[in-house]
DNA sequence: TGAAATGTTGGGGCG
DNA sequence: ACGCCCCAACATTTC
């Protein structure tokens, strides 16, 4: 029998529209799946899983684990590092080479050229991305900086191939070798148990993603470009987490929304999925994208040191509705409506003034879609400091972003209970109702439900003069 | 993928 | 009938 080769799954936890593994199935030898649990990946930039992330990878793993089952093969657990796991790994097999996704980041030759020397060929494949980094340049030759041209540039390219088909079956090894448990890597909470939310909210792998697309396209695409802002609108597709993981390939739903009737709803939908094109993209100019600001002068911020601000903003307490509410639909779902992360971005990093490098470490932790390159780009762009960023001085009022996104107060009354019975007048801004409304409603400001840990005004007067010192120090 | 401050316009109330 | 003021509605500028 041939030298079977390592399919080294990653951040493409799918068995469709994978050309690593494809092109495994093909060579005609056996295929050893196989997952590295490593803080040192070197597409997680060393950095380890958030918590909520943890608790989706089990799931995804498991899932993917009976999807190889179903197709005769296994999936083989190994610990990191990287390096010393395939290679001991083909060692006891007697492989050759191990095939894997590349992934716009950190750099992959290192890997590559180490496992060369241990006589391990790596043959790296595309399937991240819809397109390659250094397939979209300006015409001057460099990559975009501003979303609206690079969207335009990628519609002139030729376009993504059309996905690939599951393989039937995956060739399977004379003797498997040795795997560790999932159950063993205790990817899952369990003393505290804190995943409850995400259990009732979420079902990871890949059959549950292609399901997700397929109901959204069905049910709310057509609705999506007035519905996605709405908070408690639940228009969106809540495919995040999939992308993140590479349960769904972007090609997938490129071509799903191609394959339909031309459709506005759609066509949004589908320029969401440039915005994460375009993070990746940045991600693979800039790997330190978690650490440093693009525009270089933001690096001096005088951001302030405030732990009790930082604290009553994760926990959902700032005594702002709407931003409260965002706050604890993510720790309770590990997800968060996309305009909600806009606006409890912006009361972080410009009504606290807090450095967005600590709102991108904590969404990191509690987000289910945590991604390298997207959560550390969003808060770049919230910041004002990152790629055709929101400018610094555009600062949200967390009053009137209720107001206009949240009109019914659905949003704030799933979330935050216990202003529930306020009128909807009062609801957005519950300190300037009477003292009768109030107590009528059951809130006691302080009580009950926090006073508003800053002025708003003052907050945003006080931003952007901090911004002044940066503008001086400029010029 | 803002908001606030400031400027402009035009309708209506009123002396 | 006229000028004046108020202010809503909208536009522009600034942060």
């Amino acid at each position: 029998m041939s030298a079977p080769v390592l399919l080294w799954f990653r951040r493409d936890l799918r068995l469709s529209d994978h050309p690593a593994l494809t092109a495994a199935v093909e060579s005609g030898r056996p295929v050893l799946p196989v997952y590295v649990l490593d803080g040192e990946d070197p597409d997680g930039g060393a950095r380890p899983l958030g918590g909520a992330a943890r608790w989706w990878l089990h799931g995804s793993l498991a899932a993917l684990a009976a999807d190889l089952e179903v197709r005769g093969s296994r999936l083989i657990l190994r610990r990191g590092p990287v390096l010393r796991a395939l290679s001991d790994l083909a060692t006891e097999v007697g492989a050759d080479a191990v095939f894997w996704t590349r992934h716009a980041g950190a750099d992959e030759k290192p890997l590559a050229d180490a496992l060369a020397a241990c006589g391990i060929r790596a043959r790296r494949f595309r399937g991240t991305l819809l397109f390659e980094p250094e397939d979209v340049r300006t015409r001057q030759g460099t990559p975009f900086r501003v979303f609206t041209p690079f969207w335009k540039h990628l519609q002139t390219l030729e376009p993504p191939a059309r996905p690939l088909p599951a393989p039937d079956r995956v060739p399977a090894p004379e003797r498997w070798p040795a795997s560790d448990a999932l159950e063993d890597w205790a990817l899952r909470p369990t003393r505290p148990d804190w995943a409850g939310g995400l259990r009732a909210t979420w079902t990871p792998g890949e059959a549950a993603a292609h399901a997700r697309l397929v109901a959204f396209l069905d049910e709310r695409a057509a609705g999506y470009a007035e519905g996605r802002d709405r908070l408690a609108a639940e228009a969106t597709s809540r495919l995040s987490p999939a992308l993140r993981f590479g349960e769904i390939s972007p090609r997938v739903i490129w071509h799903a929304v191609g394959d339909r009737p031309r459709d506005h709803g759609a066509e949004s939908f589908l320029r969401e999925v440039g915005w994460r094109e375009f993070c990746h993209h940045l991600r693979h100019q800039a790997p330190d994208l978690a650490e440093s600001p693009l525009q270089a002068a933001f690096a001096r911020f005088p951001w302030r040191d405030d732990p009790d601000g930082l604290a009553a903003w994760q926990s959902g307490r700032t005594g702002y509705p709407v931003v409260d509410a965002g706050m604890r639909q993510l720790w309770h779902t590990g997800w968060m409506h996309n305009r909600a992360r806009m606006i409890v971005g912006s009361f972080l990093v410009k009504d606290l003034l807090i450095d967005w490098r600590a709102g991108e470490r904590w969404f990191w932790d509690t987000l289910v879609d945590a991604c390298p390159a997207n959560n550390p780009a969003g808060w770049q762009w919230v910041g004002g400091c990152g790629a055709d960023a929101a400018p610094f001085f555009r600062v949200f009022n967390p009053v009137l972003q209720g107001e206009k996104f949240d009109s019914a107060g659905d949003y704030v009354r799933a979330w935050v209970p216990e202003l529930a019975r306020l009128p909807d007048r009062w609801l957005h801004r519950p300190w300037e109702a009477g003292s009768l409304t109030l107590r009528e409603a059951g809130v006691r400001l302080g009580e009950t439900y926090p006073q508003p840990l800053v002025d708003h005004k003052a907050a945003r007067d006080r931003a952007l003069a901090a911004l002044r010192v940066i503008k001086a120090a400029e010029a």
